[in-house]
DNA sequence: GGCTTTGCTGACCCGTCGGTCATTAATGCT
DNA sequence: AGCATTAATGACCGACGGGTCAGCAAAGCC
C-alpha cells in the first residue's frame, strides 16, 4: 500500500444519491427510524458523515426519500397488472394471489410494509403515499378481476366485492408472520396458499352453499357489530398535557 | 380541601407500580418506545421522574412490563375459549370469528399489537410472549374447532387445519387497516365480517366444489412457491460493520 | 413532640447523535 | 502548470433524554 488506497476521497456527484439511498433503506430496515445513525448510513455508504446532509438535508427527509424510492416500482408494477391480460377471471385471480404469495416470501417487500406501517404516525404523507401506490392499488386491481368475473358468470355476488381487502388479507398476515414468528413457527408455505385460494373460491364461486346463519336463524348481515350512532370507545385516554412533537 | 390538593406528595407504595405501568403503556403506544420520555410518563401518572426509577430499573424493563401487563388477560380469555363449549363447530367458529372482529373494532389489541411487532427485534422475548399468548392461542383454539366440525362432517378437509393462521388473517388486516388507513380509507366493517364469514364457510364447507385448478390443469399443490433447496434471498445485504446493540 | 425510616423529589450528570462548517483536495478550465 | 470551483471530510457543537443521588418530608413509633 504505497498510496493511500483505503480512502481516495473521489467525487462522484451522480452516483452518491443512490448509495445513500441505498444504505439508508438497508439502516433503516434494519433498526427502524429512531435507532438508525446517520454516521453508520454514511459509512454504509462509503462516505463521511457530512456528505450524506450534502444530498438529504435531514434524516427524516433522508428516511422519505428511502421508502419512496422502493414505492416507486411498485406503481410500475401496478400498472402492468392493471392492463386486463386475457384469460378466465378465474385464472387471473388465482394468478394474482400466487403471485402474491410469491412476492411476500422472497422479496423485501414486507419490510417496507412494517416500516412504513411502524413510523407511520411520524410520517402521514408516507402513509398517504404507501396506501394509495399499494393498497388502494391492490383494491383496485382484485375489484377489477372480481368485476369481471361476476360479469362472465365465473364469480357470485359477494360481500368481497366490497371489501377486497379480505383477498389481501392472508398475503398480509403471512408478511407480518414472517417477519416476526418465522424461527419461532415458521410460515407454512404451500397449505397457506391452498387454503388462501380455497377461501377466495369458495366464497366467489358462483355455486357454492351460503354461509351458515347464526344460532338464532340471523343472517351475518344482521349481526350487530357497532351500533350506528356509536363510534368505537377511544382505546386510551388522550395526553393530558400536550408536549412538542420533534 | 384543606390539605395542599396541589402537590400533597403522598406516599402510597403500593398503588405506584400499577399507575406507572398504565401511563408507560399510554405512552409507548402513542409515541413508541424510542420517542416516549420517561418524565413524560411520570408526569402522566402524577409521580416526579426518580420515582419510576424505584420501581423500574430502566425503560426496557417498563416497556416490557406494561406490555405484559396486557398480555396476560388475554391468556385468561383463550382459557375460557379452550373450554369446549357446547354448539356445532360451524356455530363456535362464526362466534369466534365476530368475537374477533368485535375485540379488533373497539379495543386497545391493536395498539399492543403494533407495538409488540414494532418493537419485535429489540425485545425478542416480548416477541415470544405474545406470540405464545396470542398467535399459538389462538392457533389452537381454531384447530380444536376445526378438527370438531371434521369429525362431525360439518367440514371437510381443507389446507385450512394445516394453516389455521388464515382465518385470523382478515382480522389482522382490518387492525392494521383501521390503525393506519382509517381516515384515508376506512375499513368496511360489515363487508369485511360478512366477507370473512363466507371465505371461511365457502373454503369449509363439506359440500363445496374444489378450488380451480391453473391454466395447465395443475392444482394449487404443484405450485412450486420456493425450491426447497434455495432460501429465501436475504433482503438486504448485513450490516459491514457491527455495532453495539442499546 | 421528638426521632427514625423510607417513599419521593428534581437538579444534575453525561453519553449520544443530528446537524454544522472551516478545511482539504479532486476536478475542470485556460 | 496555475488557478478556480466545489465535492468531500470529520472535528466540533448543542440539544436531548436516560439515569443518579443528596436531601426532603410524610408516615410510623415512642
Amino acid at each position: 500500500m504505497t498510496d493511500g488506497s483505503a480512502k481516495p476521497r473521489r467525487r462522484r456527484k451522480e452516483a452518491r444519491p443512490g448509495e445513500i439511498l441505498e444504505a439508508g433503506l438497508a439502516e433503516f430496515t434494519e433498526r427502524g427510524f429512531g435507532p438508525a445513525r446517520m454516521e453508520d448510513i454514511a459509512r454504509r455508504a462509503g462516505v463521511a458523515k457530512g456528505t450524506v446532509f450534502r444530498y438529504f438535508p435531514t434524516k427524516e427527509a433522508l428516511f422519505e426519500a428511502a421508502v419512496q424510492s422502493r414505492l416507486a416500482p411498485v406503481l410500475a408494477g401496478a400498472e402492468a397488472a392493471l392492463a386486463d391480460p386475457p384469460g378466465t377471471a378465474t385464472e387471473m385471480l388465482r394468478a394474482l394471489i400466487i403471485e402474491a404469495h410469491r412476492g411476500v416470501m422472497d422479496s423485501d417487500m414486507p419490510l417496507i410494509m412494517r416500516m412504513v406501517l411502524t413510523e407511520g404516525p411520524r410520517f402521514p404523507q408516507l402513509l398517504e403515499a404507501y396506501h394509495r401506490l399499494s393498497m388502494a392499488r391492490g383494491q383496485e386491481v382484485i375489484q377489477r378481476v372480481l368485476a369481471r368475473g361476476v360479469a362472465a358468470g365465473e364469480f357470485r355476488d359477494s360481500a368481497l366485492l366490497r371489501a377486497p381487502m379480505l383477498i389481501m388479507a392472508p398475503a398480509l398476515m403471512a408478511a407480518m408472520w414472517r417477519l416476526n414468528f418465522e424461527r419461532l413457527d415458521p410460515v407454512p408455505r404451500q397449505a397457506l396458499l391452498e387454503g388462501h385460494l380455497e377461501m377466495v373460491f369458495g366464497a366467489l364461486a358462483s355455486d357454492a352453499p351460503r354461509p351458515p346463519a347464526g344460532p338464532d336463524g340471523s343472517a351475518a348481515k344482521e349481526q350487530d357489530l357497532s351500533p350506528p350512532g356509536s363510534p368505537a370507545p377511544r382505546c386510551l385516554p388522550p395526553r393530558s398535557s400536550p408536549r412538542r412533537r420533534s
